[in-house]
DNA sequence: AAGGCTGAGTTGCACGTGTTAGATACTAGT
DNA sequence: ACTAGTATCTAACACGTGCAACTCAGCCTT
């Protein structure tokens, strides 16, 4: 490490000495400002000075000036690549539209989830996207948050209270089981990670509800319901194979996210069974582990990357105005099939 | 959206006015300066009125005023588990030592990591930990940052002129080669997928030393280099199966990390291969992937989220002191066996 | 010639906090 | 009673920027 010359950050000020000029000029070349009438001559020579000297204004005074930080944002449970593409989402839409974002990962821990809200409050974030992992704890704190005028933008839950981006309901559930009943499924199990079964629990009631429009039975006994985590869903789908018999078996399983459905698979397979053959799978999200996974899987794709997109879209149109109604988008959902489902076993 | 009261965020002067004290009282209290004699009822007054305003200190002037944000920028080039369970390791550390951190990915594109380089400039972050994802064309920019005393730490790449943590050259890519040598196979081929073959290429270049020290040939045609995408993993080992003959083919391969390796499983399953009875899967990284793949993949585990802990502490470390000498430490490599791998077929 | 308009800048304050150098009151010592 | 010392608190400035209000010269209009 040769000398760090720890040289003092040039000002605005230093860029105005150099050229020649008053610090409200520099100003408003560095910020465009049309209305301000800047000769094509000073322009140029300001911004030479500040070639020169790699002058970058201080963000700090900048958002303690204009009362803005122009960065979004985002929490999301886990390193998921389902919540992942979401992000990626919010962010292209950003940088499309001058806003940086800030990724947080809450670790499904109520503790990291309060401390974006702490981010929000302390101007950090002009917004907050949240994906809720920890269920309804953090509510009324959101609630109290919007109500303050604090843009607080929701994904995956659907309330009236927070503008939010959501997967269209009860639609991608029907066609899952539609898929499976028209391949002559008729005892199916679920594998359902979540971080709180009572606020991510509508996809699992969705699904036993399209069960029961088919004229399917259902069977409380086989559902199996763990934590949100990989190791959860290779335990569950264990706890499965251990708790049943081949004869009285599910002989599709409907597995809440491409993350647990590829522990799914792992599992199924190190106990000797073939997927579809033995067993079909069916997940949600369609993430790239999905396509990979061994069968690919069948799974209802919501999206991801356009409702990031969708979730930035209505949070900045939120900062614009704080006096919009309401908003809220549905992605839709579509079953797209692969290797993972077949007919079933005789 | 019931008519967000925009109230007025409350200053430190409302905290003040409300407790009957001056601001820079308030400000002693919210800082815990023990130097300024406070009284105890004093302070506990302040912190009443704190509560019942819900006052937040405005991080920008604060940053403004203190010169340092407390975030540490974090760069990753993808969503991959291995450059997130890093993330996670410097978001652990830095927690636990007062910093926030602020995770960026790039994309791969020069444009974003020049963007983070230009967050650092801006003073939004205090320090940079940068996994370099598009080769030399950023390093000139970090060079010269370091050089002028902004604090960086790169990942994955020994730079004499930058701080950094690296994984142990040499004696992963040696056990990889010698784990394959026991079980028999003379026929190993690659599949390298990277966004800079120049910069990346490192480990490559010591597994075929490790092979030429281990007294095998080394076939040059055997390696098929590609990008860093899953996508690209797929189609290179297509193009491997395509390009040989089940005679004169490789037994084992040898892949860049866990999820190219899922990629490449996915494809060798498609094409009717089994692993490890036909082909042999190595990897690195040993992320979640591994665990969780068909079969599980015997991998190189480099403790990446230590790693991502030690990044963080060398560059606080350095905030600390700007004088230290060059901070380099690289994290152990330790072969994890599964079932990828296997005897060599007759 | 007087007034108005336009172009091209500048002066000066405000944003909310941290910190240094005091100010004030109270206690104790002589 | 006067001084020194201590415990508590405050006044005032600085951080770097954006913006409203103002200046000032030159030109046009009547």
């Amino acid at each position: 490490m040769s000398r760090p010359t720890r040289t003092k950050r040039p000002t605005s000020l230093d860029v105005a000495r150099l050229a020649g000029v008053s610090h409200t000029t520099v100003s408003f070349v560095v910020n465009d400002v049309r209305s301000a009438g800047i000769s094509q001559e000073t322009r140029a020579r300001v911004l030479e000075a500040i070639a020169q000297l790699d002058y970058h204004p201080h963000e700090a005074a900048r958002n303690l000036r204009s009362k803005a930080s122009h960065i979004l944002g985002i929490a999301v449970p886990e390193y998921n690549p389902h919540h992942l593409e979401i992000a990626a989402g919010v962010d292209r839409y950003a940088q499309a539209h001058g806003y940086q974002t800030s990724l947080s990962i809450t670790d499904f821990t109520l503790e990291k989830e309060l401390q974006c809200l702490q981010g929000l409050k302390q101007r950090r974030y002009d917004a907050l996207i949240l994906s809720p992992g920890t269920g309804s704890q953090v509510y009324d704190d959101l609630h109290l948050l919007a109500r303050q005028g604090y843009p607080i933008t929701v994904i995956g839950i659907n309330d009236r209270l927070l503008d939010g981006v959501d997967i269209e309901k009860v639609i991608g559930e029907r066609q899952v089981i539609q898929h499976l009943v028209a391949l002559g499924h008729r005892n199916i199990g679920y594998i359902y990670g979540v971080a709180d079964q009572e606020i991510f629990g509508w996809r699992l009631t969705n699904c036993l509800q399209a069960q029961r429009e088919a004229g399917l039975a259902v069977h409380e006994e086989w559902i199996w319901r763990c934590g949100p985590t990989m190791q959860d869903g290779f335990a569950a789908t264990q706890r499965m194979l251990a708790q049943t018999r081949d004869t009285e078996r599910p002989t599709a399983l409907v597995v809440v996210n491409d993350a647990l459905a590829s522990a799914t698979l792992a599992a199924l397979h190190a106990a000797g069974m073939v997927v579809p053959a033995h067993m079909s799978v069916v997940s949600f999200d369609n993430t790239q582990l999905a396509e990979f996974a061994i069968p690919p899987l069948t799974t209802v794709d919501c999206e991801a990357v356009h409702m990031g997109e969708e979730a930035a879209r209505i949070t900045i149109a939120r900062l614009a105005d704080s006096e919009l109604p309401h908003n809220y988008v549905s992605m839709p959902a579509r079953l797209v099939i692969r290797g993972s489902t077949g007919p079933a076993p005789a």
